[in-house]
DNA sequence: ACTAATAGGCACTTTTAGGTAACTAGCTAT
DNA sequence: ATAGCTAGTTACCTAAAAGTGCCTATTAGT
């Protein structure tokens, strides 16, 4: 949304944009954790966001071939969203972003911060992904 | 900024937090690029941006040890920021969402779309990293 | 006849973020 | 004496994004 007045062209920060504010990034998580979800299911799972918003997010992953829409036509209308092989691809990188933001953000398993980081064995992971996101 | 009212408390959405925003990772870039750079060659070279945002984000992510910050005492004053061990880990991770933004957002080598998607083999690089980015 | 359910759309208001411009300190060079 | 350099800070204004509430279609159930 409003690439036109744009920072900066470049891939990355198109993707950044798309991935930035509020609940995308989340969203994501819960279609690569829950599988895909029908739109009132999203709602009820990610507390708090609007529908405005879920829509709005929904729109522009789908624009962007992130997630896909499916459309079944009972009454009530069924309408089910996935990721796409893009939102896959996506949530690999989202996990090893993750995994970094585990080690910074969680568990100072001695302490906070020394004068000396002497004692900093905890980030060794390599980028391994062998944590598995359980807390969004 | 504005934690307070976050949408979602995880990590990986603190981190997103800290990188979204205009000009952040465009900034992350040029001091992954161009090490350690002093406040007005940043400015010089994030064109378009202005004093106060670019302060913004240096404080933001120098708080969020992503970056520091060396003050020389001079006159006039010399500060240079540069990236720190997370920035580094960050930017690895980085180059990858680039490389995913590459292949989604550059060249589409045969045609834009099509009703099935057989000929998709445009998306096999496996996260190789392979793509140094070149272009911000 | 009327209510309920799903998946939103639309209009209005509020909040937030970014841009702009003016100002600062302390010393140097003209 | 005065202007200029760096690295910002501060106040003010505007534009974009998010929140809120109300509205729709269609049919099944009571």
């Amino acid at each position: 949304m409003s690439r036109s007045r744009h920072s900066c062209p470049c891939p990355v920060s198109i993707l950044m944009e798309v991935l930035s504010g509020p609940w995308t990034m989340y969203l994501l998580w819960v279609l690569s954790t829950n599988g895909p979800t029908r739109f009132g299911e999203l709602k009820r799972r990610i507390e708090g966001i609007s529908t405005k918003v879920l829509t709005e997010r929904l729109r522009m992953l789908e624009q962007e071939e992130i997630l896909y829409r499916h459309y079944e036509p009972t009454v009530p209308p069924q309408v089910t969203y996935g990721l796409t092989d893009r939102g896959q691809e996506l949530v690999v990188i989202l996990d090893q972003l993750n995994d970094l933001a585990q080690r910074w953000y969680l568990s100072p398993p001695v302490e906070p911060l020394a004068a000396d980081d002497s004692a900093s064995q905890i980030g060794n992971s390599e980028t391994g992904m062998d944590v598995v996101v359980a807390s969004l």
